[in-house]
DNA sequence: CCAAATAGTTAGATTATCTAACTATGACTA
DNA sequence: TAGTCATAGTTAGATAATCTAACTATTTGG
């Protein structure tokens, strides 16, 4: 809980934020039900587990010159690749985003040539959208420090506290799904 | 795991990324060795919570016009009001972030009347930052707010899953302290 | 045939970061 | 004590990932 003094900072990378001890110094000052601290507690490193997480994923990532938002948006085209025809407007709705920001993503993703645009001849207001070899070539070369990345994030549990867990998250999985799900 | 088509999405809000199924059916295509997919698979499912978990602190965080970024930053001033002076370069070392970032963050809370700068008569290089009455008020009235949502991860959660939850989540913390912590 | 809907883009904004360079100021040393 | 070095904070300028609103084609349906 205490961040080690000292030594001054020198990373060249985004570093996560405040630890958890000053919130649980404060729950303990505000006038909150009894019962519900240890659940206040336990979100707290929720939410302090979930900004890390994130990091984590974004640092490995990055010596591959390709964030989270873009590697979706490269997975998803992998994903239809040959199957079928995907447009701007198909992503936008998938990773739930505006079509204003897949319309950035793409332009950031075609300068580097991972993707290509083609407008559809069918209806000319369309534009396919697909990975290109290079681009499947990036994406092959990241996915496997991706997948370890995530296997990563479980070392230190064992096999039964694995198991346990894993029907802890399928059900915070629906908890939060249901959350994020209301007004869509 | 499917995405609800149909309705269009309206929300103001930001939305969450990807879902985990396209992942899910990647993973399956690539050559992953067969022990690694359950560990994979409840990765994927740390990372989609985690991504989500922010979004909705953040959705609850919105109404009050504060995002958690800036919340974290009042929250250490009020915690050493009166105990402490507290200097942005203090600050910056406790959240993690760069000094300049400190200086937006605080240009910021400060046009808003909720944290007040004051040079130092003792040496003029430093600042003391300090929360405002108004600043604490706001504090005051998001704070129910920010203690509920964290309640409410665990929600769905019966006493025996919390109990072992909360084992599992203190190892988590500590071995992604111990990635972050890496290189610092 | 024309009005309305749809697809994509553009323009401009916000949030949260960063680095690098700059301005005071203080501290130590020769 | 003058000169150099370090420290504190700010400024300037960049990036990433989003958003909304307005715009341009194009298609569709009455």
């Amino acid at each position: 809980m205490e961040r080690k003094t000292g030594k001054e900072c020198t990373a060249d990378q985004q570093l996560p934020a405040l630890g958890i001890g000053p919130y649980l110094e404060l729950m303990d000052k505000t006038a909150v039900q009894d019962a519900d601290r240890k659940s206040i507690r336990m979100g707290l490193v929720m939410l302090w587990l979930s900004d890390n997480i994130l990091d984590v994923m974004d640092v490995d990532l990055a010596p591959f010159g390709i964030t989270e938002s873009k590697l979706d948006m490269l997975l998803l085209l992998m994903l239809h690749d040959g199957r079928e025809l995907v447009t701007p407007s198909a992503i936008a709705d998938r990773l739930g985003i505006r079509r204003a920001s897949v319309t950035a993503l793409l332009d950031w993703l075609e300068k580097r040539g991972w993707v290509s645009r083609e407008q559809s001849a069918r209806d000319r207001r369309m534009i396919h959208v697909r990975i290109t070899p290079e681009g499947r070539a990036l994406v092959d070369q990241v996915l496997p420090t991706f997948w370890s990345t995530c296997a990563s994030l479980l070392d230190d549990l064992d096999a039964e506290e694995r198991k346990v867990f894993e029907k802890i998250l399928s059900k915070l999985h629906q908890s939060i799904e249901k959350k994020v799900g209301v007004g869509r």
